[in-house]
RNA sequence: GGGCGAAUAGCUCAGUUGGUUAGAGCGCCUGCCUUACACGCAGGAUGUCGGGGGUUCGAGUCCCUCUUCGCCCA
């Protein structure tokens, strides 16, 4: 064994290590290896698809916590013995990576027009050529197990016949239209929005009210109330509830358009809200989704009052309705003229403060503009069914449970999805117009010339949406639509982690697209993970600046500290709270567990020495002490409990979760809590503690040989357990464990996770530990109480209650030991002042204190502890007493209230005859 | 406006189908550099489980209601 530092050299450490199991090929998928696809190997897949990051990102902590969670599942699978293969790559994000090139075009001085599009294309895919792999490098240092021999971009050609695949089929099948209809312009990205990335966000606006006056009594008229009063030019009707008591004289009647001038009618229409303002509504269709459908259904006109850029203009018919003085104007600088206008004129009768909701354009935050268009649309609701179906069935479950009723929500009331950007950058819409004989095709191959006419063809100049070869992510990074061994062998996948936000973009739409291009889901699981925030609560962001770089941390502390932590704070679907402003402590607990495993470990491995050492676990034919069969049982406890934390992964053969497992696993702070708690707790504080005599140079050999056997295969039981979450720290120490013969296996994150053994061996000495350790709690405590300092050696006196004779005689010595007392069981008490604590079992512990002990404190302690166990008893003597309790509660619930009646009296009595001792009657 | 969720120790959170004395980490207090570890060891304090009402032999857990906060959707 070569000397291990004193201090844990993570930045030393983790680099090298990574690369060694990279080169050994650990994290590499082999369908080869599979039973699936006509393989016969015999390994079960399981396949993780990551989401991709952007490729203009860097990490940020989200994705530190988004990736560490995949790689703790993924390890303890690949540990499980499953064929793992967690897919890597990034996506080429549209909007955002264009408008990163754009701000460096617009510093060099050019544009993006200037350039021209073939132009722009080339220098944004040479940038992403240049940067796009940063992140991914970044997720290495974090120790990402994914396959990148496997990496996948959705832009590149591989991938990019996928989405023309999936486009011409879904085209081909009518489930691809062209639509006019109002939908999420951005004006600064100058492109449509999906309803999804139009993202809602609070303001506090104003409500007009303006008075439009009757064309036929202008004394008269109708108020109506308005958030954007710009839009008045292009109003063509104000409508109200037919049922509206109010307005029903003038419905049919005309009213005249301030600033416009014109008549335009009073319809009613049962879509508006009679509550809302003054319940008469402005209809302007070419600039509100609502109007549209209203004006749509009254047959009404639909000028274009606002431009591209979101100035006022007199667009398509809107001819003699927009005054000169307004055009050009932006949006919001009308709104204020307009207002002013109509303030001018009389026509503003009141103004409130009003708060709502104002559409945003998720990636660059500017107020997105209603705008009539022709798009083209994905109809949902066919690929919405069999999506909610998979979920009604139990193919598919979602955790935290809650989010099953949004995903089902979303389903059902699903819209048509817009997927043309008005973008440069991404898959271009692969849909030709003949100009000759006027015919739509949508192809996989580029034509030449059009196929019905040979006339001369023209593509489509927009785009596709991101999410549009995001949602086939599962499948064409398997060479979907080839027929591959990956795509055999590995669709479809088992589990999905991600951050809740996507729930819609992404998710929703892989399993509608999974079930439709495969027929199947492409995962069973969805674990959606809470949010990395500040210690206000809020989101971490780079505008706020209140972000983490996961690679500061892991450059201050490791990668494992990093991990640790997270996994640590994240119970299932709650936030992770940071403080940016404090690394030091926001990482303390994986700090604090890493150096202590460390030591742990140095420790075990110097006092252990080379040797090679017998096999666990058994040690059948040993002579176990007491504590080995303590500690033993306490890993298996451990195991179990890491192990159901975890959870299942995959339902029975029929594919449907029952319902007991459904929202069970994929626990992973109570994962990690067991095995910090066994390694801390056990394994350090107690048993390592108890082994020091055992290795010591005075030891019994035969004695030093178990404890050698026993402490290696617990510790190396231990460092399987918390490899997925730390697998720096433990694959280095587990690299020094000397190994029992014949078992070396090269690494531990290709070794096999723990089984429980069974504990029925243990049972008995293993509780005879436990009153042992009783004794030594007890001892330390009186210790603490009287401020006996460490240094100075205690008598002390154990009565043996009924039955633990032995086992307290047997473990005198090692009691001593811990406690830093002579101890001697079953002597009689001496006689004069002692401190004494009665055990459960009604043991008896006293330390004869005369000249320190304050006898009216030591009164006072245990008539304490007397009142306290009186307190108890007669609670558990009253719910026995009850008729009630014993013929209705559970049988065991009884027969427990019984046993603790038992104990409670034993100990009672105990203390009671002591402070009758002490303290007099 | 609709829906969902949360409210438990100073902070962040666990608490399976109601059943012993409500736990963990961090922080705090006391004493210790006990030859793996002061990123440590030993001991300790802290909760009318948001308020109110109800069901029950028994409620942090179930029901109703109120308050506060968060998220999603219109």
């Amino acid at each position: 064994m070569t000397a291990l530092p004193a201090q844990y050299d993570a930045q030393a450490t983790e680099g090298p290590l990574y690369r060694r199991w990279v080169d050994a090929g650990c994290f590499t998928a082999d369908p080869a290896r599979t039973h699936r696809a006509g393989f016969h190997g015999d390994r079960e897949p399981f396949v993780v698809p990551m989401p991709p990051p952007n490729v203009t990102a860097v990490l940020h902590v989200g994705h530190g916590l988004n990736d560490t969670v995949q790689d703790v599942v993924v390890r303890w699978r690949r540990m499980r013995g499953d064929e793992v293969l967690w897919i890597p790559g990034t996506d080429h994000a549209g909007i955002a990576t264009q408008n990163v090139v754009e701000r460096q075009l617009a510093a060099e001085g050019t544009s993006r027009p200037a350039l021209g599009r073939e132009a722009f294309a080339a220098r944004t895919a040479a940038f992403v050529a240049e940067t796009g792999g940063i992140i991914l490098e970044q997720l290495k240092a974090l120790g990402a197990s994914a396959d990148w021999t496997r990496t996948a971009y959705t832009f590149s050609p591989k991938l990019s016949r996928a989405v023309r695949e999936a486009f011409v089929r879904l085209f081909d099948e009518g489930l691809i239209y062209r639509g006019h209809r109002v939908i999420h312009w951005c004006p600064r990205c100058l492109t449509s929005l999906s309803d999804e990335e139009a993202e809602f966000e609070d303001e506090v606006g104003q409500l007009w009210h303006i008075r439009y006056p009757l064309a036929s009594d202008p004394t008269r008229g109708i108020t109506v109330a308005t958030t954007r009063p710009e839009t008045i030019l292009g109003d063509v009707a104000v409508a109200v509830h037919p049922d509206d008591e109010r307005y029903r004289d003038l419905i049919g009647q005309s009213v005249t358009l301030p600033i416009v001038g014109i008549a335009i009618p009073v319809i009613a229409d049962s879509a508006v809200d009679p509550a809302f303002g003054t319940g008469a509504v402005k209809i302007t269709p070419a600039h509100d989704a609502n109007d549209f459908e209203i004006g749509s259904r009254h047959s009404l006109p639909t000028p274009v009052v606002i431009s591209l850029a979101a100035t006022i203009e007199e667009g398509a018919g809107a001819t003699g309705r927009v005054p000169e003085r307004l055009r050009g104007l932006d949006r919001f600088l009308a709104r204020e003229r307009i207002v002013g206008e109509l303030r001018g004129a009389g026509l503003v009768v009141k103004t409130e403060t009003h708060t709502h909701a104002v559409r945003h354009c998720y990636r660059c935050g500017t107020v997105v503009e209603p705008r009539l268009s022709d798009q083209w649309f994905v109809r949902m609701a066919p690929l919405a069914e069999p999506a909610l179906d998979a979920l009604r069935s139990g193919r598919l479950r979602i955790l935290p449970e809650r989010w099953e009723a949004v995903y089902t929500g979303w389903l059902t009331g699903i819209r048509d999805w817009n997927i043309s950007r008005q973008l440069w950058w991404g898959h271009r819409i692969p849909v030709w117009y003949c100009d000759g004989c006027g015919s739509t095709r949508a192809l996989r191959e580029d034509p030449a010339a059009c196929p019905d006419c040979g006339g001369t063809l023209r593509q489509d100049a927009d785009v596709l949406d991101t999410w549009f070869s995001a949602w086939l992510w599962p499948f064409s990074t398997l060479g979907w639509p080839d027929d591959t061994p990956d795509l055999r062998a590995f669709y479809p996948g088992d589990l999905l982690i991600t951050a809740p936000e996507i729930l819609f973009f992404w998710v929703a739409r892989m399993v509608m697209a999974g079930l439709h291009f495969q027929g199947q889901i492409p995962f069973r699981t969805v674990y959606l993970h809470g949010t990395v925030r500040d210690t206000e609560h809020r989101k971490m962001s780079k505008s706020l600046g209140n972000g983490i770089d996961p690679l500061d941390v892991i450059r201050l502390y490791g990668a494992d500290a990093l991990r640790y932590t997270l996994v640590a704070g994240l119970g299932l679907g709650t936030d992770v709270v940071l403080d940016p402003a404090n690394l030091e402590q926001s990482f303390a607990p994986g700090r604090h567990f890493v150096t202590k495993l460390w030591n742990i470990g140095r420790f075990i491995l110097t006092s252990v020495g080379d040797e090679s050492v017998e096999p666990g676990p058994d040690f059948s034919d040993r002579q176990l002490t007491r504590a080995d069969h303590w500690i033993l049982a306490r890993l298996d406890g451990a195991v179990a409990a890491c192990t159901a934390a975890l959870g299942p992964v995959r339902p029975p053969s029929d594919g449907v979760w029952p319902t007991e497992q459904r929202g069970s696993g994929l626990r992973l702070s109570e994962y990690a809590e067991s095995a910090r708690a066994f390694v801390w707790n056990d394994l350090a504080d107690w048993y390592v503690e108890h082994c020091k005599r055992r290795l010591g140079a005075d030891a019994d050999a035969a004695d030093r040989v178990t404890a050698r056997s026993v402490l290696v295969h617990v510790f190396d039981t231990a460092l399987r357990l918390l490899h997925p979450i730390v697998p720096f720290v433990t694959e280095a120490l587990w690299q020094e464990l000397p190994r029992a013969a014949g078992g070396p296996g090269r690494f531990l994150t290709r070794a096999a996770w723990p089984t429980v053994r069974g504990t029925a061996r243990h049972a008995k000495p293993a509780a005879e530990y436990d009153l042992a350790r009783a004794a030594v709690s007890a001892l330390r405590q009186i210790r603490a109480d009287y401020r006996i300092p460490p240094a100075q050696s205690l008598a002390a006196v154990i009565e043996p209650g009924a039955g633990s004779r032995g086992a307290l005689a047997g473990e005198a010595d090692a009691i001593g030991r811990l406690a830093r007392c002579d101890v001697r069981v079953g002597d009689p008490a001496p006689d004069g002042a002692s401190a004494l604590t009665v055990l459960a079992d009604g043991s008896t512990v006293i330390v004869p204190l005369a000249g320190v002990i304050d006898v009216e404190k030591e009164c006072a302690r245990l008539r304490g502890e007397l009142a306290q166990t009186e307190r108890l008893l007669a609670g558990v003597r009253q719910r026995l007493g009850t008729a009630a309790f014993t013929d209705r509660a559970k049988p065991e619930v009884v027969e427990g209230a019984r046993s603790q009646e038992r104990d409670l009296a034993t100990r009672e009595g105990q203390l009671r005859t002591r402070v009758e001792v002490l303290c007099g009657p």
